[in-house]
DNA sequence: ATGAAAGCGCTAACAC
DNA sequence: GTGTTAGCGCTTTCAT
């Protein structure tokens, strides 16, 4: 590194500012601005002289500074309301996050993550979201009722939501962008599938319903299908964990073992009841065939047999929430999302496929 | 939510300032500041009156205004240079960023994550830590000589890593701060218990000791203790995955069948050592002794046989990083570490010790 | 093409 | 106790 000359040593003792580069290089600090935002018209040669300097002197712009005037960050946060091993632990968060980041990064943004596992720890994280620290906020994996995206709407923060969010009986959102896989009719063709098969017995294994969307979704389109024969015997409720899953397996086997098939609202449900399945020597998919949900390539390919399952577009899903939300915040006078200006920016629902692999 | 009367009504279209709820409270700013703040003696019914207003009107601090004059941010960036799913997979990185964020929340920062996966990543990230978005910074999972330390240190940014960053050749870090286990004593532990058992062929499987400090240390510490008989045969080099134990120890097997001991540098490629073992036939720990590192709960005591390993305090870990970065954020005045002025704040490093289960 | 000056929203002396 | 004032570092008209 350069020793700093006489001529671009800072004044104070800290950081240097706009005013020293300005000062090092005999311009003023409009000029360096500009060339610092590469906007306005400015000499070629003035140009490198600023540059020199401010690599000189190390300088990095002060972003509070600018977002005083300037009102962006270039950062957008990323929510996840969920115990971080949770997160941790389901590929699908993983992917999710992915698309994310990808399409955020792309669009030259900073992607700022937040966990939130305690309750505690919402008002914190609403100032840090209303403090103008970031221009844009992308929320998935949020809790049953959580206050978020009613925190969001009084802010007026920009956001977009991965999943539609349960909202409390009460509390009505004006109208809440969201990105969602067509869960209802991903459900609806995995058990319409089962049908097709000849089964005739088909049991469910659904998510948390009291707590996420998706798993009410699922549910409604295996009784679309199911209509009347959709028995209350024949759906049982996990957490859309692998151990939950294996764990209703059994008790639906317990309770009804003339069952010739289930369909397994996720896949890590999924490969939990197949390990029951083969610990009691019952052949997937002979006796029991199964379908998933998810498609998580880890998982579906690698389980015994290969799962049947629903994809969804899960990093597709992720990089679409970020499209989303630019489609707002890059546009300052865009259209806020409300009920009286319907269509300016609304949620998406992305479509499923079955993909049939061996276990049904 | 009371609709906002004349009194308080903000006067341009966007969100409310200090000086709105100054004006609708009648008094000044410098009050207002100070009830937000909690500071100086304000009357107990100025006090409610202007958080009456500051609630009626939805105010939220602008922390860019306030961090220009405080130059505090009450933010904390935590960063990971690594592929997230490998973060996401491994329960270290679990438990490591559990510790870290449980101790910044406590101190009432609000953690901020960034990952990085690419190299084009660091410039926008180094803008980021020098923009002033945070009081400072956590780095863990560094990869091999990442310029990260490096541009920490330019930037002037208070920070603690989590391991003993391995530098490039050339460069020397004037002192960086962090917190280790002590891998090397942990290592010898573990190697000296194999030989206590009688263990005279005894292999390692390390970490990448071309990418990181810790399986250098591991390494060194098995070495200490077998001097001339650490045959180079008998050592093999791995990637700190399952799978790449699993390899690692199928090669060393085929290399010499004849070891009777081996000392795995982590816990998750031991348990992938373990299932080689099984598939050959081999007894543990009968026919070959296994000793793990890291001590993970759920790897390390669902083994089978249960894994005898050396525990670190992980979670303690990241949350001694976050202490040790408080102690120089909250004192600006505090010296920096600097060779000039030593134990002013250094590095730490953790114990070990062996925990016996059955494998060993 | 470049400079001067105003001001973003807030805190911190300092007066009263 | 409370108000006044002066910036923090930057972008942005508006002159020139």
């Amino acid at each position: 590194m350069t020793q700093p000359t006489a001529r671009t040593r800072r004044l104070n003792g800290l950081r240097p500012t706009l005013e020293d580069v300005a000062r090092g290089s005999g311009v003023s600090k409009s000029t360096v601005s500009r060339v610092i935002n590469g906007e306005g018209k400015v000499r070629a040669e003035v140009v490198e002289r600023v540059r020199e300097v401010v690599a000189e002197l190390g300088y990095v712009p002060n972003s509070a500074a600018r977002q005083l005037v300037t009102r962006r960050n270039n950062a957008i946060a990323v929510v996840a309301s969920q115990p971080q091993n949770r997160l941790f632990i389901d590929p699908f968060f993983d992917l999710h996050l992915r698309g994310i980041r990808k399409e955020l990064v792309a669009h030259g943004a900073q992607p700022v993550l937040l966990f939130l596992e305690e309750e505690e720890e919402y008002p914190r994280v609403g100032d840090f979201l209303g403090g103008g620290h970031v221009d844009g906020a992308l929320l998935f994996s949020l809790r049953a009722c959580d206050p978020l995206p009613g925190m969001i709407e009084r802010l007026g923060l920009p956001a977009v939501f991965g999943g539609r969010p349960l909202v409390r009986g009460g509390e009505t959102l004006r109208e809440c962008v969201y990105v969602d896989a067509d869960n209802r009719g991903g459900a609806r063709e995995a058990v319409r599938h089962l049908v097709s098969l000849g089964r005739e017995r088909i049991a469910t294994i659904t998510g948390p319903y009291d707590q996420e969307a998706s798993a009410v979704d699922r549910l409604d389109g295996y009784r679309d299908v199911l209509l009347d024969s959709a028995s209350p015997e024949l759906i049982e409720r996990a957490d859309y964990t692998r151990q939950g899953g294996a764990e209703a397996m059994a008790a639906l086997l317990d309770r009804r073992p003339d069952i010739d098939a289930v369909f397994v609202a996720s896949d890590l449900m999924a490969s939990g009841a197949l390990q029951v399945l083969r610990e009691r020597g019952l052949r997937v998919p002979d006796d029991i065939a199964v379908v998933g949900f998810d498609d998580l390539a880890p998982i579906a390919e690698h389980t015994d047999p290969p799962l049947t399952t629903v994809h969804q577009d899960i990093e597709g899903m992720g990089r679409l929430m970020a499209r989303l939300l630019f489609s707002r915040t890059d546009d300052p006078g865009a259209p806020e999302p409300s009920a009286a200006e319907p269509g300016a920016l609304s949620s998406v629902v992305t479509p499923t496929r079955l993909v049939a692999r061996h276990s049904a």
